[in-house]
DNA sequence: ATATTGCGTAATGAATGCAAAAAACAGTGA
DNA sequence: TCACTGTTTTTTGCATTCATTACGCAATAT
């Protein structure tokens, strides 16, 4: 027995774990989200949600800390929790982040991405272009979605990943509130076109502005839209 | 009864909540992890843990779900908790993640900084190169960090500020494995001298691109330390 | 001697029970 | 009618208990 092994703590195994119960109600409770099913603002109730999503108490509290910690709910002890409703000024700040996020992760992308990628990126924007002709805005704003995270995984950057999507969730109630004006939406495309066209080039500094400009707008639509519906 | 008031949710009391045990218990095994207490690998008993905070199970194994979704620690079910060993490649990636939130909080910072919180910083910088005069590292490292968080701070965003904290926190215990050759040292302290001048200057893109560079060399310095030490 | 299989033990996953805190309600008084 | 207060009820926080899974060790066969 080598020497090194005695004080070598002891390493997660590597093997593939199926989803625990708990695992499985932070996804359900994702997609209610996700989904509106559950809105901001609203009361989740322990018993009500447990025999909703007919599971115990005990594991659905270990999901509700975990959302908590990933600020998609509020707890508030003994009050119980609910749905985050997000205020002006964490939606302006959120939305100030992201225009980060996307900037470097463009920059990144544009050092790493391949041929093949850009490729894919190409398509799924031509994609994009027909639901936009076709006025068929879900599929257009999946689409859109696609598109930044495939330039996201060209940026080679899991942490930065992962921090956008977690970003990204938080954001996504508010979605509904944006691209309602045709000439927003009409600049949005041709923003996108210009950003692919920078991609194409790899001008790192260009498609950063780019990208992070895109965000900034995008804050703003969400804003105005924001501010004669909730609160 | 107003017929608005029927579909709106509830709102969460804007009280001053006491914390609850979970939550005591997060903090308390954030602070053993930043200590060092728990070294990265280390498995955590739940029934051995729960013993030594003298607390039952159940609050312990919501805080670990807590942490796990802050990757301070991993969960493999049904084998337990263990506290996170970071890889090579998770740390190229979250320093990478790093320099982009540390140069976009400085160009923020400048734009937003008053005077007095630059004569804080000032007063912070010119303590810390005290402590680099005495070579007294533990000190000039907290200090380091308090400078770092009054720029967070002087950039105005709390999503900024949350994300950065979080990601310094998984990094803080790398810290050991830099900074320890001399003539590193004295280079982090001249891009210190460099970066306070440009934020006197409220120039963004120097000091940003200053502190963008500054973390990709803390995280070479890193990566020499930890190549032969872990892994 | 080594590999393998089976069983016992220990650990985690989940459910239930109990106590405390907060909310809802009713009743009384002004 | 409104405000206040005491009580009831609901809901959360935590401890305990039960069930399931993984690990360790030994015995056996090759």
């Amino acid at each position: 027995m080598p020497p090194s092994n005695e004080s070598a703590p002891a390493s997660p195994p590597l093997k593939i774990a199926r989803a625990t119960l708990h695992d499985r109600i932070v996804e359900r409770l994702h997609d209610m989200l996700i989904e509106g099913e559950l809105a901001p603002g609203e009361r989740l109730n322990e018993v009500a949600l447990a025999a909703r999503l007919e599971v115990s108490r005990t594991p659905l509290r270990e999901a509700l800390r975990v959302l908590a910690s990933q600020r998609l709910v509020t707890l508030s002890p003994h009050h119980g929790a609910f749905v985050t409703r997000m205020t002006r000024a964490e939606i302006d700040d959120a939305f100030e982040l992201m225009s980060a996020l996307e900037r470097f992760s463009a920059e990144l992308a544009c050092e790493r991405v391949t041929e093949s990628e850009i490729a894919a990126i190409r398509a799924e924007h031509a994609e994009m272009m027909a639901y936009w002709a076709r006025r068929d805005l879900p599929r257009y704003y999946r689409a859109n979605q696609r598109i930044h995270d495939l330039i996201n995984r060209a940026a080679r950057n899991d942490e930065l990943r992962e921090t956008y999507l977690a970003l990204n969730r938080r954001l996504h109630p508010l979605r509904l509130s944006s691209n309602r004006s045709a000439a927003k939406w009409q600049k949005a495309v041709e923003e996108h076109e210009a950003m692919l066209a920078a991609l194409e080039r790899r001008d790192a500094a260009e498609l950063g502005e780019l990208m992070r400009r895109h965000l900034l707008e995008k804050r703003d639509a969400v804003l105005e839209g924001w501010s004669h519906e909730d609160r």
